[in-house]
DNA sequence: CACCCTATCGGGTGAATCCCTGAAATCGCC
DNA sequence: GGCGATTTCAGGGATTCACCCGATAGGGTG
C-alpha cells in the first residue's frame, strides 16, 4: 500500500509542488491544509503515515502543529519544511518530536529520501544546517551544549553591533587575541565564516535587533 | 505555439509547483533559475514570452532582475511572485516594468489568468494589494525616492549575504575596484562604516532575509 | 554647454579579518 | 584526581577591508 501523506503549507504553489513531486514517486497525498489547525484536524481524521508541514503558517505554526499531531496520531512521522536555517527552531522542532527538517531550497531533492528514512524510524536533516546542532543531536548530547557560552554570546553581540575586535577586547577588558579567539570559536561552532553571517545569525536568534 | 516561460525561485519546491501547474495548462517551461542572475542569463538566451520571478532571491532580487530582463528582452512580460503584500515593493516593481504581481498564497489560482492577461499587454495584480498604491503609481505620482541606485542595492545585497568584494565583482562581472567603489559609495550615502551595519540596514529594509 | 549622478577602473596604505598553531589558568563534574 | 569546557593569551601569514588619491564615460537636467 502506498505511503499516505498529509501536506500543510499556506502557499498553494508549494502544496502543488510537493504534491506533484510525491505523486510522481508513488506516494499518496490524502489531504492538504493551509494552516496548522487544519493540518491537525486532517491528521486526527486520516492518521497518515507522514505529515509534511511548513513552519511558517497562520493560526498555528508547523512546530506547534507537529507537537499536537504527535499527540493525536503517534504513528505519524513529521517532516518540516522551512525557508531559513534557524538553529533555535531546529532544536525546538526536534524536541517537538519531528523526524525530518528540510530546507525549501533543496526540498525537491531531499523529500523522497527523507520520507523513506523517517518511515524506517530514522531522522533526516537537510544539508546547510548548523553542523554542531545536528551532530550534538545525533550523538544524543544535550542540545544546550552546542549553544554559545556566555562570553561568546557577549562577543557575538558586540561584533554584530559593528564593533571591531579591538573595541570588543577593550570593552571586555581582555587582549585583542582573546577577543579574536572567541570570535574564531563562535565561527567554528556555528559553521559561519564571515561577519555578515554572524550578524544575520545574531538577528535570527534575538541577540541583537536589526 | 505554446507560450514559453522562464521560472526563477530559489526554492526547488516552488519551481516544481509552478512548472507542474503551467505544464498542465499547456504552457511550455523552457528554463528554470535559482537566482536572479541565472534568470537574466536564461532570458537573454531564450527570449521567453513570460518570466515568472520570485522577489526574494539570492545574488539578484526579482525586481532588479526584472529591470535587467526588460532591457535584454523587451518583449518578455514579467510576473513577480511574493510572500507578502509589501506596498513599497509593488511600486518599485511597477517602475521596473513588471506586468504581474502575485501573492504566493493564491498564485495557483491566479497564475494562468495573469499570464493570459499580461500576454495581451495588460497588467495583473493579485487581490489583497493596496488599490491606492497602484492608483498612485498609475497617476504618475512619486513616493519616497530611493536613496541607493540599482547597482548599489545589488552590491549591498551581496555584501549582506556574506560575499567578499572579490566575489561581488565576479558575480557582477566588474573589476574588484569597481565593486569596492560601490561599497564605498553605499557606506558614504548611508553613513554606515562597517559590514555589520550594512547587514542590519539590508535586513531592516527588506533587501535580504535574516 | 555645464553640472551632477552613476558606473566603471586604477594605485597605494594601513587596519582589520580569517585561519593556523600552541599553551596556560580556572571551573564544574563524575 | 582527572576530564572537558571555558577563558585567557600569543605569533605569524594570507586575505580582505576601508579609505585616500586619481581618471573616463554616459545620461539626464537646468
Amino acid at each position: 500500500m502506498a505511503i499516505s501523506v498529509v501536506l500543510a503549507d499556506d502557499h498553494q504553489i508549494v502544496r502543488q509542488g510537493v504534491r506533484a513531486l510525491l505523486e510522481r514517486r508513488g506516494f499518496e497525498v490524502v489531504g492538504e491544509a493551509e494552516d496548522g489547525n487544519e493540518a491537525v484536524r486532517l491528521a486526527t481524521r486520516l492518521l497518515p503515515d507522514i505529515a509534511v508541514l511548513d513552519i511558517a503558517m497562520p493560526s498555528l505554526n508547523g512546530i506547534d502543529a507537529a507537537r499536537e499531531i504527535r499527540r493525536v496520531s503517534p504513528d505519524t512521522r513529521i517532516i518540516l519544511l522551512t525557508m531559513l536555517t534557524e538553529d533555535h527552531r531546529l532544536v525546538e522542532a526536534l524536541r517537538a518530536g519531528v523526524s525530518g527538517y528540510l530546507l525549501k531550497t533543496r526540498a525537491a531533492e531531499d523529500l523522497e529520501i527523507a520520507i523513506r528514512e523517517v518511515r524506517r524510524g530514522g531522522v533526516y536533516l537537510s544539508q546547510g544546517l548548523s553542523r554542531d546542532v545536528v551532530e550534538a543531536y545525533l550523538n544524543g548530547k544535550s542540545l544546550a551544549a552546542v549553544e554559545l557560552s556566555t562570553r561568546e554570546r557577549q562577543v557575538l553581540q558586540l561584533v554584530a553591533e559593528g564593533k571591531t575586535t579591538k573595541e570588543v577586547a577593550s570593552l571586555l577588558g581582555v587582549s585583542v587575541k582573546t577577543a579574536e579567539s572567541h570570535r574564531t570559536h563562535i565561527m567554528a561552532k556555528l559553521d559561519i565564516h564571515d561577519t555578515a553571517g554572524l550578524v544575520r545569525y545574531a538577528i535570527r536568534n534575538g541577540i541583537i535587533q536589526p
